[in-house]
DNA sequence: CCCATGTCATGCGTATTTTAGTGGTCGAAG
DNA sequence: CTTCGACCACTAAAATACGCATGACATGGG
């Protein structure tokens, strides 16, 4: 999963960066609005978090700027103000959860779990298909019930595939999901891990079909 | 949208109740746990707002029941305490938001709101012509609701033609729409792609028209 | 320093795309 | 009505791009 925060205060910043990074998400910083509408129009975020007292602009022409594009990443608002009426506001044009300052981190985690199992269409903190099973607190995985080891990045793409069943997803889509913006791997990379992946999927009732020349597409095994 | 509301306190719940009545979607109270579950067997809701403090059992053991059964309809958690452990807990049990009485009704519906758009906006991206269905995600086109195997350049062929019904498409045209610019294959391989794709069509009520020295056109069929 | 994990480079086999070539069809002009 | 030329359909085979396996090379934490 891929999350952009978006925060100018450089010490709270970081801090949460590192707090979301532990969970083991692909994470991109925006310390101003601009930065942020750039990243927003270069990438696609599986979750936002959003301050709204920006230097250059209010979180609220981020989230006007964002839902115009008919994307419906979920967001969460960081506030300092905690006027009602402005959050009803926030609420409507779009976000999906606000958080006061100061900022209850393992509240904060807590929220972000509940946002990302949303958007991936669950509600419980197991994601299940066919009879693979992700823990995503636990960031363990069972086929038919039997434990079995994945590497952090071999889970993170199972968790991507997991999220979006029945689209296909290009290796360049991929590797937006599981990397950071900054890191630029060779798109051959989820070739490696797709092939890992499959070893480790063979006793399950799912597999990674390719689509040549358009990516890679998870199904249910129908012999 | 049918709405759950879980509130044992008449009063608030009738007042909840006829708040999101003016919202217009449909509403159940129900003033017990065993109530809730009982409707919660024999209905499914698009949204449940759920008290904590039941006379009869934890809106905690409600939510459990609800998870159990797969079912991923949002929850709202209103409670009274507002302590920052149970909230946590609460979330990473499936709810997906929660307020604290006294509910703010403005809010309350601001929240509905929010939630409700999320879990429909999972709209799917088809486009349909005749009994032809292309699924832009999932690269995959039906044909009277059977899948068939389009290569990427058949697929990309068959999207433009759907995409301008009732213009008489040319070679040099179809080619720009599914080239790059830096690529000039021979006119002539549209030719090719045209035979495969009516092979693959000639089961759907549409065909590809040659119009001689024009070009192509998609129509429908009436024999 | 060593091991675990992650990334990259090479080469091979195959699926897909493209070209080439042959024969067929259409339509206009004589 | 016939004939001619241009355009189109179709097959087979060549060329290409793509994906996969393997192993070598980085990197970072214990």
């Amino acid at each position: 999963m891929r999350i952009l925060v978006v925060e100018d205060d450089r010490i709270l910043g970081e801090a949460i960066s590192q707090r979301i990074g532990r969970m083991g998400h692909g994470l991109d910083l925006a310390q101003t609005g601009n930065q942020a509408n750039q990243m927003l129009g270069v990438q696609e975020y599986d979750l936002i978090l959003l301050d709204l007292n920006l230097p250059d602009m209010t979180g609220n022409q981020i989230l006007q700027n964002l839902r115009k594009k008919q994307s419906n990443t979920p967001v969460i608002i960081l506030t300092a103000r905690d006027e009602i009426k402005d959050r009803i506001e926030l609420l409507d044009l779009g976000a999906d959860d606000y958080m006061a300052k100061p900022v209850d981190f393992g509240e904060l985690e807590a929220r972000c779990r509940a946002l990302l199992r949303r958007s991936q269409g669950q509600a419980q903190n197991t994601i299940e298909y066919g009879n693979v099973c992700l823990d995503l607190q636990a960031c363990t995985v069972t086929v038919a019930g039997v434990l079995i080891e994945l590497k952090q990045r071999e889970f993170r793409l199972l968790e991507v595939f997991i999220g979006h069943t029945g689209r296909v997803l290009s290796k360049e889509t991929l590797i937006e999901h599981i990397y950071n913006f900054n890191e630029n791997p060779n798109p051959s990379v989820i070739e490696i891990y797709v092939a890992r992946l499959r070893k480790s999927l063979q006793d399950s009732d799912i597999h990674i079909r390719t689509i040549r020349g358009l990516g890679y597409l998870l199904e249910k095994h129908h012999d």
